[in-house]
DNA sequence: AAGTGGTCTAGACCACTCG
DNA sequence: GAGTGGTCTAGACCACTTG
């Protein structure tokens, strides 16, 4: 797998430095590039690949604010020592986070149903306190232990027939993406610390006061609309969050000439 | 603050598009263009400003990875509907935090020595654990309530004297960066819930068992080496996390021509 | 001095959104 | 069709690192 090797297809929709990013990474994971070690230079790759330098550079920098690379001017573009295999800062449901983390998802219901939004719930979702959302409690559940406790709410507007065409054993964020073509690409979460109240505990098989983490998410599609409003409480015991982040290049860095 | 007031000085090492992004950072601070609502276009900031296209657009593409803005393809780029006050996904001191969100931040001293790392502050750090730290016990303070306590590392080896050099009036982060040359570029938190222990309890004023953060943070450079060890925990009651979260654009989501 | 990344220009074509 | 962001080119000068 030699940078030499790639063939880069000019005539396909998928942009050429993402096809050059792609490549370089998958040398970075099979071992092709070692970490703290260099990566070809902008100039190469643009020589090599007859591409402009300015291509090179932009998967070269797109590997970078993945955090899959780090450069240093005058020096080069360097390897990262971390490792690769999470993909945190991602919107994932809890299904696809718990697969990636090789545990089996799975939920139980506790109701599901078609109310009116409520204050809270209409607030986040742009809506009236009265227009209906489908609303779905969920215990999760991870190797069939449970994890915590979601409340999901969605406008009925968007999937009036969700409760039927849902399979609860398959991820809603599947459901929404293959059958209302709801495809959700940005959220905004809160995070606090709280206490577990006697239903979450028993519903969680802890005890009451136990730590707990209280999330509230808002999620939406590219349009910039939101399409879901979850509050979930998780147990601290059994739940982590790992946030890989980077330091803004920010203020008067420059050196003078 | 109008675009066109914008004077840039083409002489500074200041570089062209982090004029242009500082300028319209602060345009957005001031109200003056408000969430939801399009930034100038690429286009017209390259005419207006008389820089290229390709300047005018780093400008807002900056923007855009800070979280402050979001571009749609042939609709524009918008001013992020969430507040500013956080800059999420960015490696902060506590003190950069703080000041971030309006407050005046400070700590109080608990304990400031020279000791063997330990086996877990070893590990973080790469050291052997007989190796020495600095240790950097302190409660941190907003407006002058007590936040957190936060026990911090950093291997003896990189700051010698630190202990004279550092004035517990400034940041960790500051000192480290100006005196040491150590920058600090990258992060890696894990966060858990918990319950105050008493002496926690007793140092941040809340009540034994009350929900804390407790977050565990391994700093690196730029060079990937582990710097510093942070353990931290903060309550529940006055603080918060919030997040941005973006959906992996990993496979193949480029349409047709 | 040679090599590298950081910035910048002045164009170009494309796909997408919207009126 | 006009406007927008996404990609791409083929150059340029600069500051920085290293030998």
């Amino acid at each position: 797998m030699e940078v030499e090797s790639l063939n880069l297809d000019r005539q396909s929709v998928v942009p050429l430095y993402y096809q050059i990013q792609q490549h370089i990474l998958q040398a970075i994971r099979s071992g092709r590039f070692k970490p703290g070690k260099p990566l070809p230079s902008e100039e190469e790759l643009s020589k090599r690949l007859r591409v402009s330098r300015m291509t090179a550079r932009q998967a070269l920098k797109s590997l970078c604010s993945q955090g899959v690379a780090y450069s240093q001017r005058g020096k080069g573009t360097f390897v990262s020592q971390a490792k690769l295999d999470k993909n945190v800062r991602q919107v994932a449901s809890f299904s696809e986070e718990m697969e990636a983390r090789g545990a089996r998802p799975h939920s139980k219901i506790i109701s599901f149903e078609i109310i009116s939004a409520g204050d809270e719930a209409a607030e986040a979702l742009r809506l009236e306190p009265k227009d209906k959302v489908v609303r779905l409690r969920r215990v999760r559940m991870a190797d069939s232990l449970p994890m915590g406790v979601e409340t999901t709410c969605v406008p009925l507007a968007l999937c009036p027939d969700l409760r039927e065409r849902f399979d609860p054993k398959t991820s809603l964020y599947r459901t929404l993406s293959e059958i209302y073509g709801i495809h959700i690409v940005q959220a905004e979460e809160i995070v606090e610390a709280g206490l577990a109240t006697s239903g979450e505990a028993r519903l969680l098989k802890i005890s009451k006061g136990s730590p707990v983490f209280l999330f509230t998410r808002t999620a939406y599609v590219q349009s910039g609309h939101a399409v879901e409003y979850v509050k979930s409480t998780f147990r601290g015991d059994r739940y982590k969050i790992t946030n890989r982040l980077g330091r803004s290049s920010g203020g008067g860095e420059w050196r003078q000439g």
